[in-house]
DNA sequence: CGTCGGTGCGAACGTTCGTTCGGTTCGATT
DNA sequence: AATCGAACCGAACGAACGTTCGCACCGACG
């Protein structure tokens, strides 16, 4: 079983890491690109040996078999966005700060490692048996945190919890969909719009609070 | 070159169509299943063969390729889509009330033909040359008419307009990865809380405007 | 009555798939 | 120097794929 890596870094390589961690992570990283580009089903494992200038087989060195490789990429990218939002939204802070440090890692971690995070949310249910258990338990961490940071918010009592934290991982993961990097802004102006509409609205019916006194 | 049939009823069948007709559309409301509980590459013809109790070589009679199948698919959904909430968002409806409609609109579309909308949401850029042309224009025709509901309202100056549309599709169109008919509210209800969300924020500063009389 | 087009099927074609087999190279260890 | 195991590869295996071929059925129409 290949030791897992540090966890944190997901773009080049971790410098101690042995020979074959290294390599392995060059592997997974080709993988989630293609995986991104073309999807998991249509994505072949001569595909990857193309794309990493390995042999068919030398790949299997590495993993056992192709699902096997897509589990590696989705819990390597969860462990990634996990420890990142840990990281960021320490229970201490106020409910609506705490909120905006959540978005504001999650928006990162996201355009920052976009074929990973396109694995992680459009290939959600391949996976079978004990590597989607395995996933689902990480999904299921980070959504627990979401729903702590959000039903520590004062929401309107008409309006559910459930459909408030699934409304704003839909405005979150959507984005894979449809931001272009050179047109649309970067992860923290999106994530402070963002946090706008889901806090206040897109058509809020006053002005803020406390306005700066002119 | 088949037909296309009315363009509003996805369901059952229209009883006035050709046999033909008749049959393309049980082929087709079979293939949206397989393909929205698979996705597409990871059906094949044979599973819709036996879906729908026809011979492999039967099914080519009506269409010509396996991408012309999700072709098919994805245009006869984007049409109901797209005619329901024309119908239900005239334009002289006020900013507020017309964007209420179209969520309400979409909402009762999608939950009411899931699998065709898993389909137009999960399987978008898999079709390539013209097939992927005529899918992208009706594509464009649905976020124009999201784009002028969503610009008529009071936006923040800060908001981007483009943001603010894809926010709203962003939790339109997550819904499909998360709703449980028999545990979440329904189309009704979905669309006043997803309203709410996006028009005064899941934590407003103050109370809504004219509280009713006492 | 004959035939003709729409509809259907079994069988096959060529290709690509995931995976495995057998063998080679080579640095580290005994 | 001998040995071992990790890393790697060319070649192949059986299965499944999308698609096509050739033929049977059958109601409509002359």
């Amino acid at each position: 079983m290949p030791a897992a890596f540090a966890a944190v870094a997901l773009a080049p390589a971790p410098p101690d890491a042995t020979p074959f961690d290294r390599r392995l992570g060059e592997i997974l990283h080709a993988a989630a690109e293609l995986f991104a580009e073309q999807g998991y089903a249509a994505t072949s494992i001569r595909d990857l040996s193309r794309r990493c200038g390995a042999s068919l087989a030398g790949l299997y060195h590495y993993f056992h078999s192709k699902q096997e490789l897509l589990f590696l990429v989705q819990r390597h990218a969860f462990q990634t966005v996990i420890s990142a939002a840990r990281a960021a939204t320490p229970p201490e802070l106020p409910p609506e700060a705490r909120l905006r440090a959540f978005v504001a890692s999650h928006l990162e971690t996201f355009l920052a490692h976009r074929p990973w995070m396109t694995v992680l949310t459009h290939e959600d249910e391949v996976l079978s048996g004990d590597y989607l258990r395995a996933i689902a338990a990480l999904k299921h961490d980070y959504y627990q945190l979401a729903r702590e940071i959000v039903t520590a918010l004062p929401l309107p009592p008409a309006l559910a919890p459930r459909v408030a934290v699934m409304s704003l991982f839909g405005m979150l993961n959507w984005i894979y969909t449809w931001h272009q990097p050179k047109r649309d802004p970067g992860a923290a102006v999106l994530g402070e719009q963002i946090c706008a509409i889901f806090l206040r609205g897109a058509a809020p019916t006053v002005r803020r609070r406390r306005p700066a006194r002119s």
